[in-house]
RNA sequence: GCGGGUGUAGCUCAGUUGGUUAGAGUAUCGGCCUGUCACGCCGAGGGUCGCGGGUUCGAGUCCCGUCACUCGCGCCA
């Protein structure tokens, strides 16, 4: 017999009675009855329950260990009494009779439980994760990473495209976030930069030639953590060649689509090649966001036009100075109080916002100091051009575009949590479109990139020679599910001509483009193909399907908010001779006095 | 950097208007128990109420500061 087991604890069944078997796992739970005890033996496969009486030399052994031990018994599969069955675990037909037990480690007292699926504060689960991962859920959410992994990499395999690595240690870039950086023991006062993102090397995959590159790539970004943002994290990065955005969308909506309706446990998906496309535009008007949750049924609109004549003196002066109002529907909310409707407003002016105004609306009649001075013959004007109905209230979001805009964004989805609105058990996918290439940087007073400068303009080196700049848009797209943002990618901008240009407009010399890039700059004067690619984020996705409120759940051994690994202590200081072969030397920052 | 929330036994929590010696469940330890499956029963140990200061006759409770964790803002290919 194996030295440490003949079955895992969910493989015995009532077919397995009368046979002699060696199992292996962890005390899960006891029960002592004194002259006979249970345990629930539980592996990574389930839970088997032993029981020991007093004929078993097992039974004093047994009795004295603490949960979460490891042993090994050899017994004999025994049928259980038809009261004794238990309907809840797959093994519960039967119970292994233990002969004897060999203690391979004692554990002591733990500094939380595992069995029960309580909660228990993050930096207790972190610092001991090996215990915590031995529960349930996690238990469950990491092998659903693995599952989810395996099948995207299955999905596009069977795609044609290729699996390629590429460096970790590689150089930084002034784009983007800010870099991890390791000091070169070998070229003094020199730095590797931990890759943001494998962008470059996959774009020169394809100058290369190999037409179809994936890859599970590690990303690393040094910025302040969120809910769903890691310092460390991966994406599905792909890329193509000789492709338009349509044939991206087309390779990527059955892989997302199909890896969700796998792994989604019966919740609906948006099917493939039905993802809606939002230009971006249109996602900050209608959501106020670029990352919009179709599951919530609310739109924003614009109502500026109403008020540029209003007895509501604040609007007419916001709107006459170039602002806009936006409206934001609360359907329904005619049994609503008023302080429901103030609650809002000052949860807006908790977030920094100037305020959220309202209307109510009970029965038709209009309610609050906004109807009242902009009348309620005109408010019906604003009601009929929204469809709005007899019960439903309005709050307003008023102020400069990008402000109002973004408090809209987050009152629609405030209202929609407050009313219950959002749809459950769904995935909701869209394509956001059509982003901008430039915007106007207010700080630095000069136009910059909006997003990725390697994209490609929509109408090329035309657009660039003949277009206001914050006009021209980008082959640039995010594909969006249930709010989360889960990839950005783009066509991409082969064209050095067309690259030198669109720099040109940020600000930036051929010289500045030829240094910071040489090396896609250069490839790219060498005969390279048209490209476009993506890449989702594999552990929001992961989060998604698990249904978890953030990352660190789907993450086997993740950092505290800080970046902290709590169990192997990352970052520590290091010893003076390490320092010394990297040509370091630290400088703690001053106390703050 | 800024704002919100949380912090009481190893763990989960209660603790009234500021008032006696800070409680419960669970875990741990001891005892009892031959059919449980969150076994049950009896008993015991276990506390810098995050930390520091203040107000008060008296602070877990009120005030100020600070730390830790977390959520968000800023930041983020």
């Amino acid at each position: 017999m194996h030295a440490y087991r003949s079955h895992n604890c969910a493989a015995l069944r009532a077919e397995n009675v009368g046979e002699s078997v060696r199992l292996s796992g962890w005390v899960h739970r006891k029960r002592d009855h004194g002259g006979v005890l249970f345990v629930d033996l539980r592996d990574h496969y389930g839970i088997t329950q032993m029981v020991a009486d007093e004929d078993s030399p097992a039974l004093p052994v047994l009795e004295g260990l603490k949960l979460e031990s490891v042993v090994t018994i050899d017994g004999d599969v025994k049928a259980r009494d038809a009261e004794a069955v238990n309907p809840n675990l797959p093994t519960g037909d039967i119970e292994v009779f233990a002969r004897s037990v060999s203690v391979q480690s004692r554990a002591e007292e733990l500094p939380l439980p595992v069995a029960g699926e309580q909660e228990y504060p993050e930096d207790i689960r972190i610092k001991y994760r090996y215990i915590d991962l031995r529960r349930e859920t996690m238990h469950r959410n990491i092998m659903l990473r693995s599952q989810v992994i395996t099948s995207l990499r299955r999905r596009m395999t069977e795609q044609g495209f290729t699996e390629f690595q590429t460096p970790i240690l590689a150089a930084s870039s002034p784009e983007g976030a800010r870099d991890f950086l390791v000091p070169s023991r070998m070229h003094p006062g020199t730095f590797y930069a931990l890759p943001q993102a494998p962008q470059m090397f996959k774009q020169l995959l394809m100058v290369a030639g190999f037409d179809k590159y994936f890859q599970i790539a590690p990303c690393f970004r040094d910025e302040d953590l969120r809910a769903d943002r890691s310092l460390e994290f991966y994406q599905l990065d792909f890329e193509m060649s000789f492709v338009t955005q349509e044939d991206v969308f087309n390779a990527l909506e059955p892989v997302l689509a199909g890896c969700f309706e796998e792994f989604s446990g019966g919740k609906s998906v948006t099917p493939a090649g039905e993802f809606p496309r939002i230009p971006y535009k249109e996602a900050m008007l209608k959501y106020g966001t670029d990352k919009p949750d179709l599951r919530n049924p609310i739109l924003i609109s614009d109502v500026s036009r109403h008020f540029e004549k209003s007895g509501f003196g604040i609007f007419e002066k916001i709107v006459g100075s170039g602002g806009v109002v936006r409206a934001i529907p609360a359907p329904g909310t005619n049994e609503k109080s008023r302080k429901f409707f103030d609650e809002m407003n000052s949860w807006a002016q908790g977030e920094g916002f100037s305020g959220l105004g309202y209307v109510t609306r009970k029965q038709g009649e209009f309610g609050g100091p906004i109807a009242k001075n902009h009348t309620p013959e005109r408010m019906q004007e604003i009601y009929d051009e929204l469809g709005l109905g007899e019960n439903d209230g309005l709050f307003f979001a008023a102020g400069k575009e990008s402000l109002a805009a973004k408090l809209a964004g987050a009152a629609r989805t405030r209202v929609a949590e407050q009313l219950e609105l959002i749809e459950q058990d769904c995935f909701k996918f869209c394509w956001i479109v059509d982003f901008p290439m430039f915007e106007y940087d207010e700080d630095l007073k000069k136009i910059d990139f909006s997003h990725n400068p390697f994209s490609m303009p929509q109408g090329e080196m035309e657009a660039l020679e003949s277009k206001d700049p914050l006009d021209i848009l980008a082959w640039q797209y995010d594909i969006v599910c249930n709010g989360y943002e889960l990839s950005s990618g783009a066509i991409r901008n082969h064209r050095p001509d067309i690259m030198y240009k669109a720099f040109e407009i940020a600000g930036y010399s051929k010289e500045d483009v030829d240094t910071n890039f040489s090396g896609m700059i250069e490839a790219f004067k060498l005969g390279a193909p048209p490209h476009g690619g993506s890449a989702p984020g594999i552990d929001r996705i992961v989060m998604l399907l698990a249904d978890e409120p953030n990352i660190r759940e789907v993450i086997a051994f993740p950092m505290n908010q800080k970046g902290e690994d709590l169990m192997m202590g990352a970052p520590t200081p290091v010893s003076m001779k390490q320092l010394r072969e990297l040509h370091i030397r630290t400088v703690e920052p001053p106390k703050s006095a």
